[in-house]
DNA sequence: GATAATATCAAACACTTTGTTCGTTATCAA
DNA sequence: TTGATAACGAACAAAGTGTTTGATATTATC
């Protein structure tokens, strides 16, 4: 890729950042992210085709990085037994988010988390569905599923909420313990 | 309050939850609304400051409905003992929201749930509170509670995306088995 | 280093939406 | 019946969106 691109490419994507600490993203115009960025308008327009657009590829950006090392760790494991790295995945996961809290941070803890956490929770559901055994069996697998995802993203969203004030090995622990599950 | 009042606020929640069925919130123009529900567009601003506000406005009445049971129901009776009834009260709050159907699945079931799910859990927190045997001990109080109501609302909001076709009963007593709740 | 390709820029553009204003008409409560 | 007021509609300024244009600057490549 030009160095042009890449270069305007970053520098949206750290205006834009910046702007969704301060203020939601519907509130946010994209005068304000040229400004930021000191990018001009058509150049905008010729990275992105709407402000849309930019959040869904800056989400995916942050999440391949997050996840790069999370869901492929383990995939050539027996499947039945990989449930036993559950916690330390877990631990590991919010390590990460903790490393990355200048990007997660502005995009997650402001009022824009509800679109966050959308493409939160599409990684976290291919992260559960390789641990089958922390899933009860006498509850519908959707059902199920649902409640590990969501609330597994409310606590992170809880979590963020408080600065990360606890430690990650707490908060996995003591959300395992939440969703009953046994080591 | 005037009886025209009335009726064009009736016309506008009407006209704008419609809409909401069919499309996510920020893609509804307050012209569409105006021809929906055949208001001029100096009244329609007479009522509503915003767009914004008119969604709130929805949100308070369709909960203080769904709510006023619920809440106010056993509040005069022992609170030690008051865990009895979650599961009922629980499946009673399903079944209100399936009663509304109408009301609640164009704001909720469509993309514009955010506002309407803050409101729920900030009903959905007083509810619990009445249930202290339903949080685990072994888990700061905070932490547990807010794993209990955002999983439930995650699940609601699972359930109305199902179109509710899951009995109320089943989601109570699912929901119930993967919080690891006692009776 | 020269050159062809192309990314950036600024300015202007048409278009949509918002929220306000104002004089007129219709409806209500008393 | 009458005074109050709610609804109307048309026009308005302001703000934002996304596109187009041609000039300028930067890059990769030869």
């Amino acid at each position: 890729m030009d160095r042009r691109q890449k270069k305007t490419r970053t520098a949206i994507f750290r205006a834009f950042n910046k702007l969704l600490e301060e203020k939601h993203f519907n509130n946010i115009t994209v005068q304000e992210i040229l400004d930021e960025a000191n990018v001009g308008r058509s150049t905008f327009y010729s990275h992105f085709e709407t402000k849309e657009e930019l959040l869904r590829e800056m989400c995916t950006d942050i999440f391949n990085h997050i996840f790069s090392h999370e869901l492929h760790s383990e995939t050539s494991h027996d499947f039945s037994l990989s449930d036993h790295g559950l916690q330390e995945k877990i631990t590991h996961l919010l390590y990460h988010l903790k490393d990355n809290k200048g990007n997660v941070l502005g995009v997650l803890s402001g009022e824009s988390g509800e679109l966050f956490m959308r493409y939160f929770k599409e990684y976290l559901i291919t992260m559960f569905e390789q641990y089958p055994k922390s899933m009860r069996k006498d509850v519908p697998r959707e059902f199920a599923l649902n409640h590990l995802v969501g609330s597994f993203a409310e606590a992170v969203k809880w979590w963020i909420g408080e600065k990360m004030k606890m430690p990650p090995e707490e908060v996995a622990e003591n959300y395992l313990k939440l969703i009953g599950y046994k080591i």
